[in-house]
DNA sequence: AAGTGGTCTAGACCACCTA
DNA sequence: AGGTGGTCTAGACCACTTT
């Protein structure tokens, strides 16, 4: 055996995550099972000879990392697993945005034209104002994964807008290079099934179920600049998470 | 104008939940644009006559909730949008599950089985093990929502086990009530159609796209303990998220 | 050399819970 | 009353980056 019960000061990692680590380590062992209070600040101050304060920010990380729950005059506690605290991340999809060399937009089609009901409401704008409609075809070693509709305001002379005109790029919208100057987004997750001309540019076929990935952001402003959606099906993207103790170091988030 | 530079000492909120606030403000207000430094620690130490300790807090919570990064030697600055760091949660499936007053759960099929190929590659156990399979769906408000499909190793000696053989209970498993003894699991999100079965019990057409959501579960040893899937469509749970700064307050996480 | 983030301490005070 | 988590300080030291 012969665990960690002491902190290396010389180690390049810091003390709090060294106490991360240990108790991770612990409750993946069956150490401490779930539901069970771990060992009090003092005690755990005395156990790693590190100050309260040290102490603290550990059990804060792993209050964020979803392993232990906290509670004011009780004790800190292992938290069993909960489904609920699943979250599913777009990493695939960042990664394919990051990936330059192999990665190809292409322009399908752009049009401004006049908002249709169903676009004015999503964008809040009166129905008949212009805006702009693009998609694309994004590739990654050309082989199409994701077809991406997108209704702008259109308004060249907010620079949001005027950073999205590069067409066939992402934009800093996707890959958050840029210094774009949106404020926020709200995403939807969503099924569909393919049309015809989805169909055509993904190499899939008519009616095949999809993923549909909805977006909306808004400006500094709260205003609202675009809305469409990604789709792509399983093959080319997939949703993954991970829930629990997995290993007992994960690059100690933070504090 | 009028946006809080000084700590309100007496409020119950801590001191560095309104220095989150109030830079997080000052972010959505554009005084500070994606890419921009940030002050300095020292600086907003004298700004909110606060200790540095307090402000690393303050910074760190916005790190984690994914506004700002940080750099060491060169400065604190404002993360623009990024597709990447989104997270769909599954809060909604949570919710159902901890609405006991009007969530049923029927099971419609439970057998003892030997394991198929795929079930007991699925499970990395030899391929004839008994195994438990077990359907059951579930409704909220007498609404069929989710139909499930589990496949358990059969070992009653086991705690996990044991525990979901109360076969019409979600078990600790899915709420976290209980103290089951699950270290991790693993969860994917794939795209399926109903099938005929799926279709009559969730009052579905045959055919409908439907989201299909495969989970394993692992227990303290790191054994594969079960694996299975929930079948809903679109209509009975959506996958919302959010990006970037929404409102000023939204319970600062932690640290 | 000066500025910036990152870590840590020893001790203080508070609010909450269990006796 | 005594234990537990939660917050905060004033100052220290380190590592990194810029000038």
């Amino acid at each position: 055996m012969g665990k960690i019960l002491a902190i290396n000061r010389k180690s390049y990692q810091p003390a709090y995550a060294q106490i991360v680590d240990s108790i991770r380590h612990q409750i993946a062992l069956g150490m401490y099972l779930p539901g069970c209070r771990l060992p009090s600040e003092s005690q755990l101050c005395k156990q790693f000879q590190v100050s309260s304060v040290t102490v603290r920010r550990a059990i804060n990380v792993l209050v964020n990392q979803g392993i232990v729950d906290t509670s004011q005059g009780k004790g800190s506690f292992v938290k069993p697993l909960k489904l609920g605290n699943v979250s599913f991340h777009l990493n695939e999809l960042q990664e394919i945005f990051e990936d330059n060399e192999n990665t190809q937009v292409k322009l399908v089609f752009a049009r401004i034209m006049a908002a249709e009901k169903s676009i004015a409401q999503k964008l809040q704008i009166p129905e008949g104002d212009r805006v702009i409609h693009i998609r694309r075809l994004i590739s990654n070693h050309n082989i199409p994964l994701i077809y991406h509709h997108q209704h702008m305001i259109y308004d060249p002379s907010q620079p949001v807008v005027e950073a999205e005109l590069d067409l066939t790029s992402l934009g800093g919208l996707f890959v958050g290079a840029g210094k774009t100057n949106l404020k926020k987004g709200l995403l939807n997750l969503k099924l569909a099934t393919l049309n015809e001309e989805e169909a055509l540019h993904l190499k899939g076929e008519f009616g095949v179920p999809a993923f549909r990935l909805e977006h909306t952001f808004f400006d500094l402003k709260d205003r609202q600049v675009s809305w469409g959606w990604f789709i792509f099906f399983e093959k080319s993207l997939n949703f993954s998470a991970k829930v629990g103790v997995w290993k007992q170091s994960q690059e100690v988030d933070d504090v």
